[in-house]
RNA sequence: GGGGGGAUACCAAAGUGGCCAACUGGGGCAGACUGUAAAUCUGCUGUCGUACGACUUCGGAGGUUCGAAUCCUCCUCCCCCCA
């Protein structure tokens, strides 16, 4: 995997590049569909291809190790054979299922003992065994395993579990180099900058970090309950220290007027599960604002989804139509909503990059912030 | 013609003297969702009020009672069985 900076912006920190994997290019800002279980919800591989423009979508090592198994994995010819997506992978390490499945697991500083939520049955994901499951599913890009503590978590907790993550990641990066791809292809692991809302802990990170030269570089730990303006702050604080010529993936952020902010703040790689899950939910992100699909005001409003929009369900579907849809139960409601919220999404990282390489990322930035956290 | 059963809020359906503005579903309305245990979850759903509360309701009209959706009388309508 390689990296190439092809154009920083003159106003801020923002960025446009080049991710050159096995699989093929990224072109950088990006955002990540997430596909957790090997699938992006609702959404099939040609419209993530041809009408969303994704270029990395995201699996997700505890649950893929959960089913279908490494074993399955493995004999299929790894994630993008057995799911016929042939573009980049990036995989999740497990990590955020520490934080997520709080409930149902026990942190030790060997590992993580987790009780599945699917059986009940006890597994231990460690450092070595999350970089072995990984190098099994066979993902472009993976992470280090690491603990995601909650936003809210005090000074005491953030710094004995940056000492946890950061000892994992000495055992991660040990076992990775120790270890090769199973499919004739190469892998990247990008190291997490954890440290909660603590700006010397997350400079004491960064710096670690920063320090094992990887070919890419992870903020973590955020938009996990912390204000909004602290997010912002330690992403901005993190990228003083974080390599320019890596890129900067910020974990699980987030919404439309949150990856602007932190493409101004520097950060290259976007995922979350906002866009598939809230349209699941019936919760629209389009050019004018957001909008509930759901509400009463949208029944007989038959213009388009979204008249700016590049996928072809933005001008097929109206609005009290796709509202029909989700009032109905419709399966095609959520899918509708799923592929539009994709589509935009990847085209605001786009048109990012355009402005970038522009020059006038900045104040396209501010003007889209007004608009985007608009309720129609 | 005879006998029996029923009528409760938008729908269905509990409740059969006070704890009932009325269980529960559905529907409707609104909200939440950030490295996915989520096609999920939460709230509201008689009227007015942010709320304490006030007012009007259980087919209709009377009545009994301190008190009625619940008991009595009559009326209207619906369903079932027999002829």
């Amino acid at each position: 995997m390689t990296f190439e900076l092809t154009a920083t912006d003159k106003d801020t920190n923002a960025r446009a590049g080049i991710i050159s994997t096995d699989h093929g290019d990224i072109h950088t800002p990006i955002f990540m569909p997430v596909g957790t279980v090997g699938s992006v919800k609702g959404v099939f591989h040609r419209d993530l291809k041809e009408e969303v423009q994704a270029e990395i979508i995201l699996g997700n090592t505890y649950h893929l190790y959960l089913r279908p198994g490494t074993a399955i994995l493995e004999q299929a010819g790894g994630l993008h054979k057995f799911s016929a997506w042939d573009r980049p992978i990036l995989t999740d390490s497990g990590g955020f299922q520490v934080f997520s499945l709080a409930e149902n697991r026990k942190l030790k500083a060997e590992g993580c003992e987790f009780r599945s939520h699917i059986d009940g049955s006890k597994h231990f994901f460690t450092p070595e065994n999350v970089m072995d499951i990984q190098r099994s599913i066979g993902a472009d890009i993976i992470m280090a395993f690491d603990e995601c503590p909650p936003g809210t978590a005090e000074y005491g907790y953030a710094e004995k579990s940056l000492k946890l993550t950061q000892q994992w990641l000495e055992r991660c990066v040990k076992r990775f180099d120790e270890t090769e791809g199973k499919y004739g292809y190469t892998q990247a692991l990008f190291p997490i900058v954890q440290g909660c809302v603590y700006r010397d802990l997350r400079l004491k990170a960064a710096e670690h970090v920063a320090s094992l030269n990887r070919e890419g570089n992870a903020i973590g730990g955020l938009a996990v309950g912390e204000p909004t303006e602290q997010m912002y702050e330690m992403v901005e604080l993190v990228n003083t220290v974080l390599p320019t010529d890596k890129p900067r993936y910020l974990m699980g952020v987030g919404t439309p007027v949150n990856i602007l902010e932190s493409i101004a703040r520097g950060v290259d790689m976007f995922d979350c599960v906002m866009p598939t899950r809230n349209g699941r939910n019936g919760m629209l992100f389009t050019s004018e604002g957001i909008i509930n699909i759901r509400n009463q005001k949208w029944a007989n409003d038959f213009s388009p989804i979204d008249p700016n929009g590049s996928c072809y369900t933005d001008h097929c579907y109206s609005k009290a139509y796709l509202r029909h849809l989700f009032i109905s139960g419709e399966m095609l409601g959520p899918q509708i909503a799923s592929m539009h919220n994709l589509g935009f999404y990847l085209w605001l990282v786009r048109e990012a990059r355009v402005k970038i390489t522009e020059g006038t990322f900045g104040s396209w930035k501010n003007a889209m912030v007004l608009k985007l956290a608009q309720r129609l």
